[in-house]
DNA sequence: GCGATAGTGTGATGCTTGTCGAAGTATCGT
DNA sequence: ACGATACTTCGACAAGCATCACACTATCGC
């Protein structure tokens, strides 16, 4: 289901508020910026836990995490997951940064 | 920058995943905005406290996490201490949400 | 000084969380 | 079917956290 929309902003801060969770973000944004065609470049779960010292299913927890929040989307194709950012939370990140009223 | 101080992004976001604090967060910003004068509107410690429905101590280990993320600067006048948003900290959070990089 | 007000610090407590390894599930290759 | 790859889920555990009540410091008014 794609359409849960509310935008629970203390949980998208608590998803960011463990470091390594977010460098994991800070990773999927920087490969999934869609600067490039519709592929994404690499952001496999495998991938990502490979530029940490964690185990996978840490990383795999984290990665739920994040997409509990909304922060990113994940596909799966074969037995790949492949994670992009979701730019529209970040949207609501800003609108609360500037003090726009919901 | 004026405070030294480096934006530990993880810590601030850390500041702001408790639904309480963000709600105590909130309420310091909304109160000290700076479209008065120079005067904050009644952001002491206990007048907060009295908008949640937690004890004092409480508020007040919250308003030190705020303070330690550097979201928030208090001033002791008398017996009373004043709160009021640090508005530096948020455009660090900006610039980190439209991926500016450091 | 004395009592009252404003806030901080100290345990204590129950809940949450980041982490791991191991077992489980799904998919691919052969 | 079998083994390998790519995750996910399941306890488990130590560390952290939000919360409270209570003691403590600091400041004001009298």
């Amino acid at each position: 289901m794609a359409g849960g929309r509310e935008p629970d902003l203390a949980r998208v801060f608590k998803a960011l508020s463990d470091p390594t969770r977010l460098a994991i973000y800070e990773l999927i944004r920087a490969g999934g910026g869609g600067t490039y065609s519709d592929e994404q470049v690499e952001n496999s779960i495998s991938r990502i836990a490979a530029n940490f010292d964690v185990s996978l299913s840490t990383v795999s927890h984290h990665i739920k995490e994040l997409r509990h929040a909304d922060l990113i989307r994940c596909e799966k194709r074969g037995q790949t997951v492949y994670c992009s950012p979701n730019t529209e939370i970040l949207d609501e990140v800003e609108r609360f940064v500037r003090g726009v009223k919901a």
